[in-house]
RNA sequence: GUCUUGUUAGCUCAGCUGGUAGAGCACGUCACUUUUAAUGAUGUGGCCGAUGGUUCGAAUCCAUCACAGGACACCA
């Protein structure tokens, strides 16, 4: 089964050819004493020399082959570590007796790890290169990799075989650098601000915080079902209930439900909620993020995404009925009468399920016609309070509640809103979903009876707010799949014939 | 979930209306001490995604299934 490839089967008799000469194929044995990127800094001023080279400096360089040109008695080879590519001058007289005939040349390929060592001197090309003294195999690499131009274009093995991707694939490793610095900063700004960083369950007795399907597994010590959570939401005011007075999460989150471009089964938010606050605090915060966050990546306010550019400085606020008719062009005299929305949606030919009230038709207005002209990142507000069950309502006008979401690039990022913290209309809210759900909506909440003891002591007034991060990550690095943003992106198992035989 | 396109050598891809498979890279052998996807010569390499069907004959036509990409629907 595994290794029976032939070209496995050559790769792996190489390696026994170099155990019978006394080289072990996976020594650990490395002495690197700089990093490529270093080494190209350090001996950027050979270029200006008259020889073109530093016999007297010394460097020991470790990586993967990528290239491999033998030219009779002298090669260049070129090997890539973590920070760059290096190309290493190795000929036959400069290595040990015969090293250079029966051990570079037939037995180390493209994908060995090796090390090298020697001085640093500029090609007649004018590569700053490395002038090999000493080389020696690390790793051999049984697999051959792919080629070496066009690489590996498969999708299918890209995400299955992230490893190869990421060999193969510079540009991918830049997008995971870049995701990995967009959650580091998010953690500082928010710990700068005063926020404590926490984390609370993965596996929920009651699924809660969002509308959402949950997985399920099961506890075998206590005999109970858990629930993969499905966000953090409830835990977190608990925290604020607490007396903690501001706290974030970043982590992930599981979803039942169906993949594509924009839904993996398990994703990673940050969650926020601050106390004696409201959601306007909440977009001053989210303005103040995105400008460190485009500050610390150094990325251009005018952002490229696809065919679009986000401009970054142009952030505003726009209350969602509004939007309907400036952004949207719908009537005014359309917007605020279900029958007419109705009508209007029909003559579009757009059809809407009876019985929406007319929060769900606003909903459906934004949805249709308002959301993809969204391109600069725009706050929009006064959400109804039919489409807003978490949200706490406007004091003056019962219809709309405190809550925002913010769209860039036609996409929601963030949703926010100033927390709802009475318990009896929490309850009420919580029985209402009850009910929906004996109805069959498998989605609505459960009732959380700790959750309402909780609000039940007091939680002070609290704004609250989700980001996907990894939506964030696909906008600041022109990804249009989600799958090209997570490391493993879920995918279904691929041997059915395996499967079936042991089944 | 629906529609649609794809699956051929380790990788990237040809293969037309059916006649038992082809290139480049990689790999083997040879030549070559400043190359840049090195070059030149030569050779090895395949159950054409799986299972059925049509046919004298299937990579090619049909059906089912699996996986993947894209679009739509729902959601973050």
């Amino acid at each position: 089964m595994a290794f029976e490839n032939k070209f496995i089967q050559q790769r792996i008799e190489k390696a026994e050819a170099l155990r019978a000469e006394g080289i072990n194929p996976y020594s650990n044995d490395s002495k690197r004493n700089t990093t490529i990127e270093k080494y190209m800094n350090v001996n950027s001023d050979i270029a200006e020399k008259e020889e073109k080279r530093d016999e007297h400096r010394h460097y020991i360089v470790s990586g993967r082959i990528k290239f491999f040109r033998i030219m009779g008695k002298a090669s260049f080879i070129k090997i890539e570590d973590e920070s760059g590519m290096l190309q290493v001058y190795v000929t036959r007289d400069n290595l040990a007796e015969g090293f250079y005939n029966t051990v570079f040349k037939k037995l180390v390929e493209v994908g060995d790890i090796v090390e090298v060592s020697g001085f640093p001197f500029v090609t007649g090309k004018g590569e700053l290169s490395l002038h090999c003294s000493e080389f020696k195999l690390l790793t051999k690499a049984i697999a051959p990799l792919p080629e070496k131009f066009h690489g590996v274009t498969d999708k299918e093995i890209r995400y299955r075989k992230r490893y190869l991707d990421l060999i193969m694939n510079n540009e991918v490793r830049k997008t995971f650098q870049i995701r990995s610095k967009v959650i580091s900063l998010t953690r500082r700004f928010f710990e700068d601000k005063g926020f404590l960083e926490v984390e609370t369950p993965m596996m929920h007795p009651i699924a809660g915080g969002a509308n959402a399907k949950p997985f399920v597994t099961h506890h075998n010590a206590l005999g109970v079902d858990r629930f993969l959570r499905i966000a953090p939401e409830l835990y977190l005011k608990r925290l604020i209930v607490g007396g903690f007075e501001a706290v974030f999460e970043i982590n992930r989150n599981f979803r039942n439900e169906g993949m594509d471009a924009t839904h993996n089964p398990e994703f990673t938010s940050i969650e926020f909620y601050w106390a004696y606050k409201t959601y306007k605090d909440l977009i001053e915060i989210t303005k103040e993020y995105f400008q460190y966050l485009f500050e610390h990546l150094n990325l251009p306010t005018l952002l490229p995404y696809g065919e679009m550019e986000v401009n970054f400085e142009n952030l505003t606020e726009l209350p969602l009925i509004e939007s309907l008719t400036t952004v949207g062009g719908v009537p005014a005299e359309v917007v605020n009468e279900k029958e007419k929305i109705v009508e209007f949606l029909n003559s579009k030919n757009i059809t809407v399920k009876p019985g929406m009230n007319l929060g769900q038709l606003q909903g459906e207005l934004f949805d249709e016609f308002v959301e993809d002209k969204l391109i600069d990142p725009t706050f929009i507000t006064e959400y109804p309070v039919e489409i807003s069950p978490l949200a706490r309502r406007d004091d003056k006008n019962p219809a709309i509640t405190e809550r925002f979401e913010l769209f860039i690039a036609g996409r929601e990022i963030a949703n926010a809103f100033s927390e709802l913290n009475d318990p009896i209309d929490q309850y009420e809210r919580f029985k209402g979903q009850g009910e929906a759900k004996e109805a069959g909506d498998d989605e609505a909440h459960e009732m959380d009876e700790d959750f309402i003891d909780a609000l039940s002591y007091g939680m002070a007034p609290t704004a609250g707010q989700g980001i996907g991060i990894d939506r964030l990550v696909m906008l600041l690095t022109n990804e249009h799949s989600i799958r090209d943003v997570l490391l493993f992106p879920a995918m279904k198992p691929v041997h059915t014939e395996e499967r079936q035989e042991e089944a």
